[in-house]
RNA sequence: GCCCUCGUAGCUCAGUUGGAUAGAGCGACCGCCUCCUAAGCGGUAGGCCACAGGUUCGAUUCCUGUCGAGGGCGCCA
C-alpha cells in the first residue's frame, strides 16, 4: 500500500529533522481538491507546537528531505507545501496503473476483502417482525440493511449468521388469533385486536373447520389450531417476501422453543444467582439501573407470567451460548427505548458491553411522485413490502433502501424507484455495467482480443477520465473497511454512484473500440474497463444488487415521455 | 419533563479518527449525437452547514445551551 510507504517516509523525515511526535497523529488524507495532490499530510501542523517552529517552515524541511532521490518513495513525482503547512504529495500515473493490475488480479468477491473480523463469529439479527401480519415497507429497510451488513462483514473476515427471531408466543399472538376468528365469523375485531385489511383477507383462507370452530381459548399454553394456522400463514408470508427481496436467513429462532427447552427458567435462575434479580410487589425485577438503565425492569409479572423482556434476555443468552463474539441487533425506531435495558441485562449476565450492538433504523416515509402516501394507523393500514417489491423490483428496492444512512428518516419515492431513467441511482449504476458488457461485445464483434496484461502498455492510460476511474477503484478497499466498521452499507452505494459517474464520463470522452483509437490504447482501455467491471460487480454484490449485461431499451414513445 | 435519531443548495442526501475555496444527484437554465446505448456528457445559477457560546493553529465535524422535526419513555410487544 502506497499510503503506508508514504507514512513511513514521513516518519523518517520527522526523525531526520529531529522532531518527536506521536505517530498516530500523523495522517495522510486524500485532499478534496485535485490540485492539492494525491495525498496530503498534516504532520508539520501537528508537530509545529512541540517543535516550537512555524508549520510552513517545518513542512518545507520535510518536503525537501522527501524529495532527496535517496529518500523519495516510489511513484512520487513532486512534493509541495501549501496552505497552513500541508505537505502535498503528487504521484505519477504509474501508481494508478499498479492499482489496475491489482484490481484485475482479483475476482469481485475478493476485492476489498480483509481479515478485520479475524474469523470471529457474528450474529446479525434483523427483521424479527411479529408473526401477526404481513411485512410492511419499513421492514424492507431493516431487511436490506441487515443483509447488506452481513455481506460487508463477510467480506471483511467475519463468520456471519443471519437470524430472524420469531415471537411465536404471548399476548400479541392471542390477539391476532382472536382477530382472525372474529373476521371469519363476520364479527367486529376485538378491542385489542388487529384491524388491518389483511385480517379479513387471510380469514377467508381459513379451512372451514377452523373458521367455524369455537373461539380460541383466552389463555394458557394449550395448542390453539387457529393460532397455529395464523402463525404459519404469517411466517409463510415473511419468508416469501424476504425471498423476493433476496434476503435469506440461516436461523429462524422460535421464542416458543425456549419454553420447552427451559431456557427461560434457566435465564431467570442465572440472573438470580448473579444477584441482579430481586422480588418486590409480588413481581421479579431486574436490577438494570445498576447497569446503565433508567430504572429497574420487571421480568416476571405479579401474576406469574414473564414480561417480553425475560424471553428476550434468554434469547440473547442463547446466542452467546452458541459462541458468537458479537451480537448485532437491527431494530426499528420504535424500539430504540429498549436498547438500554437490553444492554443492561446482557451486562448483568457478565458480557462485555462491546459484544452487543443495537442498530436502530429510522422510519421510511413512502412517497409517490413527491406526494406522501398517507396511511391510517388506527385502521391498521400498511403498505405491504410485497407490494413495494412487486412494483419497483428487487434491485431497485434494495438499492433505494441502502441509499442513505439508517439513522436518518428515509423518503422512499415509489415512482422514482421504479423509473428507468438517470434520476434513479440504481439504473445509473447498472447502466454503467451494461455499457461495459456492450464494449466487450463490440470488441468481440470487431475481432479484437484482449491481450494478456503483461503484453499491454498501461502507460497509455493518461487521460484524466482514465485516471479518475482508477482513483475511485483505488479507494474501494478503504471504503469497504470503513463501511463494515461503521456498519454503514450506504457508503457502498455512494461509492458505486461515484464509480459509475466516472465511468460514464470516461465512456463519453474515451472510446475503447473505434477506428480513431490506436490499437495499443484500445488494449489498455479494455483492461481499464475490465477493472471497472470488477469494481462494479464487487460493490453491487455487497449490496445484493445484480449487474446486468444489458438494460431494457426504451422505445421512442417512452423516451419522449421522459 | 427525560431519553434517542436528526436539522447541510429549491428537492433527496453525502461529507473520510477536526483540515485548505462545504460536495453529488435531481429540478431550473445553456450547450454536446457521421463512431462502444444521449437511460449519457459538459457548463451556469443556487449555501449565515438551524441558532448562540466553548475547545483548537484550524469546527459542518468535538463539548454546552437554545429552537425546530420525528420517534421512545407500561407488571404492552
Amino acid at each position: 500500500m502506497i499510503r503506508d510507504q508514504l507514512t513511513d517516509a514521513l516518519a523518517a523525515a520527522l526523525d531526520a529533522a529531529g522532531i518527536e511526535v506521536d505517530r498516530s497523529r500523523i495522517t495522510l488524507e486524500r485532499p478534496a481538491r485535485r490540485e492539492h495532490g494525491d495525498w496530503s499530510a498534516n504532520a508539520a501542523m501537528v508537530a509545529a507546537k512541540a517543535a516550537g517552529r512555524p508549520p510552513r517552515e517545518l513542512a518545507a524541511e520535510l518536503a525537501a528531505w522527501l524529495e532527496e532521490p535517496a529518500n523519495r518513495p516510489a511513484h512520487v513525482e513532486r512534493i509541495e507545501v501549501a496552505g497552513p503547512g500541508f505537505v502535498n504529495v503528487h504521484l505519477a500515473p504509474s501508481w494508478l496503473h499498479d492499482v489496475l493490475t491489482e484490481v484485475v488480479g482479483c475476482i469481485p468477491a475478493e476485492l476489498g476483502a480483509s481479515d478485520d473480523g479475524a474469523g470471529r463469529a457474528v450474529n446479525i439479527e434483523f427483521v424479527s417482525a411479529n408473526p401477526t401480519g404481513p411485512l410492511h415497507a419499513g421492514h424492507g429497510r431493516g431487511a436490506t440493511y441487515g443483509d447488506a451488513l452481513a455481506r460487508l462483514l463477510e467480506r471483511t473476515g467475519w463468520q456471519v449468521t443471519r437470524e430472524f427471531y420469531v415471537n411465536d408466543r404471548g399476548t400479541q399472538m392471542r390477539h391476532y388469533a382472536a382477530s382472525l376468528a372474529a373476521a371469519a365469523a363476520g364479527q367486529p375485531v376485538p378491542e385489542d385486536g388487529y384491524r388491518g385489511e389483511y385480517i379479513t383477507r387471510w380469514a377467508t383462507e381459513l379451512p372451514s373447520e377452523l373458521a367455524d370452530g369455537p373461539p380460541p381459548a383466552a389463555d394458557g399454553d394449550d395448542v390453539d389450531p387457529l393460532l397455529e394456522w395464523g402463525l404459519t400463514r404469517a411466517l409463510d408470508d415473511h419468508r416469501d417476501v424476504l425471498d423476493l427481496l433476496g434476503v435469506h436467513f440461516d436461523v429462524w429462532f422460535s421464542e416458543r422453543s425456549m419454553v420447552g427447552s427451559g431456557a427461560i427458567d434457566a435465564t431467570l435462575a442465572d440472573l438470580r444467582q448473579r444477584g441482579v434479580a430481586y422480588d418486590s410487589d409480588g413481581a421479579v425485577w431486574l436490577r438494570s439501573s445498576d447497569f446503565g438503565d433508567d430504572k429497574d425492569r420487571v421480568l416476571v409479572r405479579s401474576g406469574g407470567e414473564p414480561t417480553y423482556l425475560l424471553p428476550d434476555i434468554a434469547y440473547h443468552r442463547d446466542k452467546y451460548g452458541r459462541g458468537f463474539a458479537l451480537l448485532v441487533d437491527v431494530w426499528g425506531a420504535d424500539h430504540h427505548g429498549y436498547v438500554p435495558r437490553m444492554a443492561a441485562a446482557l451486562a448483568a449476565l457478565g458480557h462485555e458491553p462491546d459484544s452487543f450492538e443495537a442498530v436502530i433504523t429510522q422510519l421510511v416515509n413512502l412517497q409517490r411522485d413527491g406526494e406522501p402516501v398517507r396511511l391510517s394507523k388506527r385502521a391498521g393500514e400498511i403498505v405491504e413490502l410485497r407490494d413495494v417489491v412487486d412494483e419497483v423490483g428487487t434491485d431497485a428496492a434494495r438499492f433505494t433502501f441502502l441509499l442513505q444512512s439508517v439513522n436518518t428518516a428515509q423518503t422512499f419515492d415509489l415512482e422514482l424507484a421504479k423509473r428507468k431513467s438517470m434520476d434513479n441511482p440504481v439504473y445509473y449504476v447498472q447502466y454503467a455495467h451494461a455499457r461495459i458488457a456492450s464494449i466487450v461485445r463490440k470488441a468481440e464483434g470487431a475481432g479484437i482480443e484482449r491481450l494478456p496484461l503483461e503484453q499491454v502498455d498501461l502507460a497509455q492510460l493518461t487521460h484524466e477520465r482514465e485516471l479518475a476511474l482508477l482513483r475511485a477503484l483505488e479507494q474501494f478497499p478503504e471504503v469497504v473497511a470503513d463501511a463494515a466498521r461503521t456498519r454503514g452499507p450506504h457508503k457502498i452505494t455512494a461509492w458505486l454512484r461515484e464509480l459509475a459517474g466516472r465511468f460514464h464520463g470516461f465512456y463519453h470522452d474515451c472510446y475503447v473500440v473505434a477506428d480513431s483509437v490506436d490499437p495499443e490504447l484500445t488494449q489498455a482501455r479494455l483492461w481499464l474497463v475490465e477493472a471497472t467491471r470488477v469494481g462494479l460487480v464487487s460493490g453491487l454484490d455487497l449490496v445484493g444488487v445484480s449487474a446486468p449485461d444489458a438494460m431494457d431499451v426504451l422505445d421512442d414513445d417512452q423516451r419522449a415521455v421522459d
